[in-house]
DNA sequence: CTAGGGTAGGAAAGAGTTTTCCCATGGGCC
DNA sequence: GGCCCATGGGAAAACTCTTTCCTACCCTAG
């Protein structure tokens, strides 16, 4: 009570009782204890303020409350999203999370992998598509095996191909259905602001709107497909290097909703209306951008959902023998950052 | 290497020498070690993939690298920029940052204060003005109280008057120097979605704000203080009972950004137009909301930056026997969102 | 009335580190 | 040459729990 802490032993002391009835009454294990010692117990408990010391509890029973969440950056609103989900599952739960910010560095990754080994962590929720690297994704998946080695489980949000269940959405369906609500609109020439080459999930999405196009004979010259960051001002950067060398194209796509982001705001700074001079979609539905004018036509993926479902895939249940893969479907909004073209 | 994992014990085995010296190598203690033995543990140690087992560490040292982090909602962006800031700093020097999300529920605090507490965690930041309700605070400071007793420490942003270390806007001034630029442009009549009424941060932006517009010798007329909640619905639902009762106000200032968001996005669905109908503006300039359209007149806060300060305040140098308090000033930026009033 | 089985309680052995304390060795100094 | 001190190494205690194993007791059945 004074200074420090309060450990089992003196509580157990001040009721009177073994360590040993202590601890069962604390926990509740299988074991039974009389209801007058167990009064006493928790009596006692109640009056020294014990709080049980949880890595003492780590050690003793090998397995802790500790759950990871790897992002790349959790002040983009994708991966926040996704965090609220599992956090609301975690919480739940009574476990706790351990948040790791990678900035994208496969490093990073490993190092944080490697610190929640140490801890015995549980589970770990790792979100977000790393590259198409053989090597790092190899590496990536030792350190997985090892932490499943351990006891720990491992869950992925849109990351397919690893040692793990994952929840991914469907990119290719996601990204052919918006290309075929663009082109019922009336729109035949795109241009498409791809993201990283090496990026899963931006090559899914652009894969699926190009076969789209191909489905209705629709071509997508070369100079129209720009790659870039994965993030808003990756967004920016590209359309100003698309409008740069100029586009015949009626509709921009951007692989995400914060690249579609920078893309408008790069275009209101060349002097452009969206969609008037030029439509633009995107791919997420991110929350926190819906308030954007023009509404963004994009693709909806319940982002919340999905690090919830996560969460219960390395959590609930028992591990699976082998990866368990949940697909999500999302679902095209058409809001007003598209419009029929006017040329 | 089998299966399960590698103990120090087994480290010190294979390289032939004592428990003790091998943890002396591995941690570097105080203590030397000859290099001849230093190599052959360090050696032991790489090939058999030696891991440290971060609980028996915690509980030998009594100190752990836990790091908390209390946020009411992390996919709020304002909570995520200043979420990255912490982030940041703690993953510089190694440490483990702990997530809790709160839902604004002061139990919930509780709840997962007493939980670091039990991991022993070095340090929590909690993020997010509370309540002005005494009892709330009060149990919250005998909380905080217990945590430094046990040797943690203790930082807030946004919330002065605890038993600890404060990052703090100046909500007071920040809210007075808007209003003056907002009469300077030519407003007379203000309407303010004012959030809750027990919120600090809101009240003394409200009242900065107020209290500039007396000093102008404006009035600021009851019924165009709308109270609700601090989030973007509750920006949207306040927006709309105001505009229910119908305003003369020319300007509408929203005490946070999120609210403001919502704000427009009433105005939108109402048919008025921002700004010429009515101006608008926010406060703490989140980043992902810098492109909204138009842009919001607001109150610059370096939320990223006051997330590392406090991180700092939490777990650099001595801790102060005295509550220390940072005041940051936040900078007006004028936007498209505020004009000069048409009538 | 005794043997057997079930149950509640406690002693003690872990769990994997750190750290204290003790010992041996070697060097410097008189 | 003997003494003292510094230094590096190791044995063992400590940290706080959980859990196994043992004992004592009571109840029931034969």
């Amino acid at each position: 009570m004074e200074s420090g802490y309060v450990t089992l032993e003196q509580v157990a002391e001040h009721a009177g009782v073994s360590l040993a009835t202590a601890s069962r009454v604390i926990n509740g294990s299988t074991r039974q204890v009389s209801q007058r010692l167990r009064d006493k117990v928790t009596a006692s408990a109640r009056e020294l303020g014990y709080l049980a010391n949880a890595s003492a509890q780590t050690l003793a029973r090998n397995s802790s409350s500790l759950v990871g969440l790897l992002v790349h950056d959790i002040s983009d609103p994708y991966f926040s999203s996704i965090a609220a989900g599992v956090t609301r599952h975690t919480e739940e739960q009574g476990l706790v999370l351990v948040l790791g910010t990678t900035s994208r560095s496969p490093q990073t990754e490993s190092r944080i992998l490697a610190t929640l080994r140490a801890h015995r962590a549980r589970a770990v929720v790792l979100v977000g598509s790393r590259s198409t690297d053989e090597e790092s994704n190899r590496r990536l998946a030792e350190e997985i095996r090892l932490f499943r080695r351990q006891g720990g489980r491992v869950a992925c949000v849109s990351q397919e191909g690893l040692p793990a269940d994952t929840v991914t959405p469907d990119n290719h369906t996601g990204a052919s259905d918006l290309a075929r609500r663009l082109i019922a609109q009336g729109h035949r020439e795109f241009a498409i602001l791809a993201g990283p080459t090496d990026l899963q999930t931006a090559r899914e999405r652009l894969d699926g709107f190009h076969s789209a196009l191909s489905g209705a004979g629709l071509a997508l010259a070369h100079h129209n497909v720009v790659h870039g960051a994965f993030t808003r001002d990756g967004g920016y950067e590209s359309t100003r290097r698309l409008m740069a060398v100029g586009t015949d194209a009626t509709c921009l796509f951007a692989v995400n909703d914060v690249m579609a982001t920078g893309a408008m705001a790069a275009l209101r700074d060349l002097g452009l209306r969206v969609p008037a001079d030029l439509s633009v979609a995107g791919f997420d539905d991110i929350p926190t951008l819906r308030d954007l004018t023009p509404a963004l036509t994009t693709v909806r993926l319940p982002l919340e959902e999905m690090g919830e479902r996560a969460a219960a895939l390395a959590l609930d249940g028992e591990p699976a023998d082998q990866p368990r893969v949940v697909t999500v479907r999302g679902e095209v909004v058409e809001r007003e950052s598209t419009a029929p073209p006017t040329r």
